[in-house]
DNA sequence: GTCTATAAGGAGATAGAC
DNA sequence: GTCTATCTCCTTATAGAC
């Protein structure tokens, strides 16, 4: 499509690098969390100097603002893919277990920070800010819709199921099962989703 | 009791200033989380200077793991006062639900953080691990009982429940319906309960 | 025991050579 | 664009006067 093949070049191994430099901060992210992570880390796990580093990402901030808006954008493309035929239970389900693979392959839980500082920043990114609030109002749909049809209670406020369920996307006790009961990814899974919607009854 | 009522009346002074180094630790790591306090918030708080902070907890980790036993005190408290004609559902259900309360009134959580730092901070904290240790064996007896009786799923092994259970008590769904839903404290803990032992349908 | 002042070290961000 | 070396600020913790 360019005329200028070289700068095509280098503008697709600048992509890989940002790429890779995102892939370290998710990995480091999902250890440390936010406020331990330092740019050293990532600079460290990408294999290149923190100047470097700074050339791609301007901030700390920005860096991670970066990452959490590409894991939004691949729940978004989630989403988008679900089969049309399937009801807002099917969707709903298929999404919180796509998350918690997600999650226990090593990468970042959505709502990845109850710190102030982690979301007073987020809220300040326009980015990720309209990333969130396209999948929040797809979510409310598919709450909604199943609220509707009698498939999740309606005594329940659509906030407390949503707020909810996004709560079990993040939640600690995959990370205890997986290190203490050294239970398998795909039993982990299954449980959540069954202590999700029916409980522990 | 004492022959040295002076020494006495100095050892009340000290555990009241004690007890509010406590109180403000507590608030501002409920705020702001581990990372994020600082020894000067604290101070700050309290209204004294941080060396006089540092003559009562020699260091931040012996300060916070201090409010965190004085917090699982209370929960222990609580669980020894329960009725004892309540069934194991009724006092799971009770202590969760006070739990709730404590955290909505700016106590902390339990599982206060996810944070490996943190984490590994409170295993090597002997105070801590043995109430945890209490507390967990009381609770697991709890529910191993009331999955006998049926109230709770045969079918999800006893961990999954219990560190549910566990997440229940820090959920940030709490939070942010009294952030962002305006909800009654009193609505929270009873829509909290209900998501947890029945789940969204 | 309480304070003022300060040491020691960590971490975000950058200057300037190549 | 990449690196080495450095700046600057913040935070834990303490020395030493009162």
């Amino acid at each position: 499509m360019s005329i200028l093949p070289r700068l095509s070049f280098k503008n697709q191994a600048f992509k890989l690098r940002e790429s890779a430099i995102l892939d370290a901060a998710t990995a480091v992210l999902s250890q440390k969390g936010y406020d331990l992570m330092t740019m050293d880390d990532v600079a460290g796990a990408v294999g290149i100097s923190k100047p470097s580093l700074y050339k791609h990402f301007k901030s700390k901030e920005e860096l991670v603002g970066e990452a959490l808006i590409r894991l939004l954008d691949g729940a978004l493309d989630y989403v988008a893919a679900l089969d049309p035929s399937h009801g807002p239970m099917q969707k709903l389900s298929s999404l919180l277990e796509w998350a918690l693979r997600v999650r226990l392959e090593g990468g970042l839980p959505f709502l990845p920070s109850t710190s102030p500082h982690v979301r007073e920043m987020l809220i300040r990114n326009v980015k990720y800010m309209l990333r969130i609030m396209k999948l929040n109002r797809q979510l409310e749909a598919l709450v909604k819709q199943a609220q509707q049809d009698g498939l999740l209670s309606r005594d329940l406020p659509t906030d407390v199921i949503l707020y909810s369920y996004y709560a079990r996307t993040c939640d600690p006790a995959v990370e205890y099962l997986q290190k203490y009961s050294k239970m398998a990814s795909d039993d982990i899974v299954r449980h959540m989703l069954k202590v999700t919607f029916e409980g522990f009854h």
